[in-house]
DNA sequence: TCGTAAGTAGTAATAATTACTGTTATCAAT
DNA sequence: ATTGATAACAGTAATTATTACTACTTACGA
C-alpha cells in the first residue's frame, strides 16, 4: 500500500473522532484540508482501512456504514431515541461455542440498545 | 393495524425461516403464494412488523437488512467465508453500564465473527 | 530520472430502500 | 347487510448510499 495524503488525512480523521462517522461525514471533514478530494476516493480508502484492519465498522439500524478508529475492546451503547452511539471500555467474555458448533470465532461486536441518560431526563 | 393476507403470510415466513431473510427474499418466497405481491408492500410490513416488536432486524456487512422471527434470546455466529448467519440460544450477561453512564438498556445484540466448521474443513 | 502501477478526481452506474398514486379491502357504526 | 372512512395494496417513480469506470497524477523502486 502506497503512501497518500488522502488516506493520511482519512485515517487521522477516522482514528480521532469518536462519533463513528459515516463515508460522508469523513468527507466532509476531510473536505476542509483537502478541498476538491473525491467521495469515491474517501469510499475507497476506507474500505481499503478496513481490510487492513486498521479502522473497523459499526452496523447500525440506519442504512449507512459507521467507522470507527478505536480498536480496544469495547461495547457500543445505541439511543434508540437520539441514535447516539456510545464507547464503553471493557471486556466481555467470550462463550465456547466451538465445542457444539465447531465454529472459531475471530472478533466480536456487541452492542446494547435503549434510552441515554440525557434522553431519559428530556 | 388491521389485518391483511399479505402481512399474514410475511410475517409466517420471516417467523418460519431460519436463514435470516432479506426483504428480497421474503419477497420471492410470498410470491409463491401471493403471486402479485409487491415489494414495496413487503418492505412496508416488514418495517411494521419491527415497529410493533413481532420480528427483529440482524446488521450484516452486506448492505441488506436481515430479518428474524425467533425473539427467543440468541447470538450470532457470522462466517467471514460463507457469510451465514448461525443461531446460538444462549444467554449472555449485561453488564452493568448504568451506574456509570446512565444508559438503560433495553435489548441487545451480540455477533460473534469468525469461521464456520464447514468452511475450515474445506 | 524514469517506468510502472497504485492512487486520484470526477462522473456514471448500481442496487436497496422509500415515496407516491390511484385502487381495493377491512371494519366499526349505522 | 350497507356504508363510509381509511388502512393497505399493486405498480411505478424517486431517492440515496455505495460502487464502477476513465483519463490523469503521484509515489517509489530500479
Amino acid at each position: 500500500m502506497r503512501k497518500s495524503k488522502q488516506r493520511d488525512a482519512i485515517l487521522d480523521y477516522v482514528k480521532c473522532s469518536t462519533e463513528h462517522p459515516t463515508a460522508d461525514m469523513v468527507y466532509e471533514a476531510v473536505k476542509l484540508s483537502i478541498p476538491n478530494i473525491s467521495l469515491g476516493t474517501v469510499y475507497r480508502n476506507l474500505a481499503q482501512l478496513v481490510d487492513e484492519g486498521f479502522i473497523t465498522v459499526v452496523e447500525t439500524s440506519d442504512k449507512k456504514v459507521h467507522y470507527e478508529g478505536n480498536l480496544t475492546e469495547h461495547i457500543h451503547l445505541l439511543c434508540k431515541s437520539c441514535c447516539n452511539i456510545t464507547d464503553v471500555f471493557m471486556k466481555t467474555d467470550v462463550p465456547d461455542v466451538f465445542s457444539s458448533t465447531g465454529f472459531k470465532i475471530e472478533s466480536q461486536k456487541t452492542v446494547y440498545y435503549g434510552i441515554c441518560k440525557e434522553c431519559r431526563n428530556t
